[in-house]
DNA sequence: TATAATAGAACAAACGTTTGCTCAAAGAGG
DNA sequence: CCTCTTTGAGCAAACGTTTGTTCTATTATA
């Protein structure tokens, strides 16, 4: 690597000038200007960043932990926490691979390593942990609680989402509505089923079948419920499950939407493709993602110490959820 | 900011005695590291990382520039790079956002902040600059070829895919297949036509409908397209296109794939999701991204110049292409 | 008891910059 | 012709570590 005392030398000049001129700061002679100049592009001089940090203070850096990228909703978050960083910090990025130990390390390489804050997507790590690096540097986290210094949270308000769902099903005519998720393993899952259960009218019986998180599993459940009693419309746990009852109904002759309606949540872009269209709950994911680099930076700054943001989700109504007079308000809504 | 001279303040010890209890190297003894270690919890020291990379050589950083990260394309690629590093380099993410501009700021901007190698996803900035970069630090392009020394690049023989698709569609049977893709404004689209003429066999006419790259692009072709000609089977340039295309049959009375087989291109998790599954070509996305970081990480420790990688892509067959004689072969390759 | 080995700790140089200060030479003003 | 200002350049300290060297006090060996 080329340092500025080798141009110095070869420039026979001390380093002082040498770094006057490379910053543009100070009165250097025309002549030697241009020389130094010359050298340092002759050589590819790259100003050693760690030195140069060690009297200025640098780009600021920040870490960003998910478990998976390439799952949409992490993808859009980044999207989101890195447009709304552009110039002020760099982001680095880190997957977990939803291994709590795996994570653990990446916070700490993280924090040893020059990053001024964390962003912690959908931890499952202790919150001891969180709560040990947040003594450290600021910490955000998405979908969890902590009222504690230095560290800020940004939650979808899930209850609400379900309820939106759910109460759609119910003003466009169906008499029942049955509810596909619900395993009490995640937060998520008690929240929205919860939000379910608040939007049934009096005398509504709540149907609850737990199911898991991806396609086979919504068709799995669906194929056994469906025959076995009429419902009006089913509000799923997430686009997938939601998938995989529509495959079912349409296999066993049940229309969508004049027999059954349905609707997902989380709008992912699979909600377009599918036929017919997928209503569902969109949350602002991308909003949410900058609102989490602004709470950071924030705090990092100094300026605030603790932000929490809870974020409302709206309905997406799409074909799946028509109503069969044709009302005019769905059609409206519809993108 | 806590640092080593503070804590040697405190406990009236050298910084060197300090560093030596902090680092666990040297002999000192039990009671002043036990006081060394207390006050460095107590005050939450961590160790200045770019003084520590002034003497030591600290963890390699490397930068990522991609279009839109929360393209599946994009963060798949991002998965298998980051797997790859492991632990040997960090990764900073940066999207473009497609703006050429912003695309060589942030490249520069990754150069001077220490990231000693870069990887360019898709780019669209000129040559000349990519060329630059490189003279400072390692590059690695995806769908560029360089001949230069320090540039190493990867790409997929989208020929062979195109050729793959069409053959297959041939070989099940179809007298006739139709293209949709093939605007010249991309390599790819250039290269997937080519593949795609290369196997129509003695006598076929081509049929290329200049299409986008969206489904909606795909949809109105098909409308346009289908009705005036019976065609066997669609090779669509992309999922997205192919999802419209299947789309428009539907609506038209159409059956896939009894009167029409449909094939994409890209493999992504739509596939699995409309009705009919899609065919299409698999590229290994994340083996791609891996070998993108293996070539980097070969190039930063200097124990070679430049690599060139060429993947295959495969065919993946699902229901949309299904022989009408229902085929044991075809059924057996079905996921 | 004299000598050698060792433990414990401090000193100081180095890493590559930035920047306030100093200093000499040249030019300006009276 | 003498003093004052300006220009151009170097010196040296500072940023926060690491580490080879040195030094002293203690312990072990003969």
């Amino acid at each position: 690597m080329t340092t500025m005392r080798d141009i110095a030398k070869l420039s026979k000049v001390s380093v002082s000038t040498v770094s006057r001129v490379l910053s543009g700061k100070g009165r250097v002679s025309a002549e030697k200007r241009n020389e130094i100049i010359k050298l340092a592009n002759q050589f590819h001089y790259i100003p050693n960043y760690h030195a140069k940090c060690m009297t200025k203070t640098g780009v600021i850096t920040v870490g960003l932990v998910v478990p998976d990228i390439s799952n949409p909703f992490f993808s859009k978050i980044t999207m989101g926490i890195e447009a709304e960083l552009r110039d002020n910090a760099l982001l680095i990025l880190m997957n977990s691979f939803r291994d709590i130990e795996r994570e653990k390390r990446l916070s700490l390489l993280l924090r040893d390593n020059g990053a001024r804050g964390i962003i912690i997507g959908n931890s499952h790590v202790e919150d001891d942990f969180v709560f040990e690096i947040s003594k450290y540097i600021p910490v955000v986290v998405f979908d969890k609680e902590y009222n504690l210094p230095n560290i800020s949270t940004i939650k979808l308000d899930n209850v609400y989402g379900a309820y939106l769902a759910t109460n759609h099903l119910i003003e466009i005519g169906c008499p029942s509505v049955v509810h596909f998720g619900g395993f009490d393993d995640l937060d998520v899952s008690i929240q929205r089923r919860e939000g379910y259960k608040k939007a049934l009218r009096k005398g509504m019986q709540p149907y609850v079948i737990p199911t898991g998180y991806d396609e086979r599993s919504g068709y799995e459940k669906a194929k056994k419920i469906l025959p076995s009693k009429k419902f009006g419309g089913a509000f799923c746990m997430n686009d997938l499950v939601a998938i995989g009852v529509l495959k079912a109904a349409k296999e066993m002759g049940i229309r969508v939407p004049e027999d059954l309606k349905i609707i997902g949540f989380d709008d992912t872009e699979l909600c377009e493709v599918v036929t017919p269209p997928l209503s569902s709950i969109h949350q602002p994911i991308e909003e949410m993602g900058r609102a989490a680099a602004r709470a950071l930076l924030k705090m990092i700054e100094g300026e605030e110490s603790t932000r929490s943001y809870l974020f409302s989700p709206s309905l997406i109504v799409r074909s799946s959820t028509l109503s069969i007079r044709g009302d005019q308000d769905a059609k409206e809504e519809v993108r």
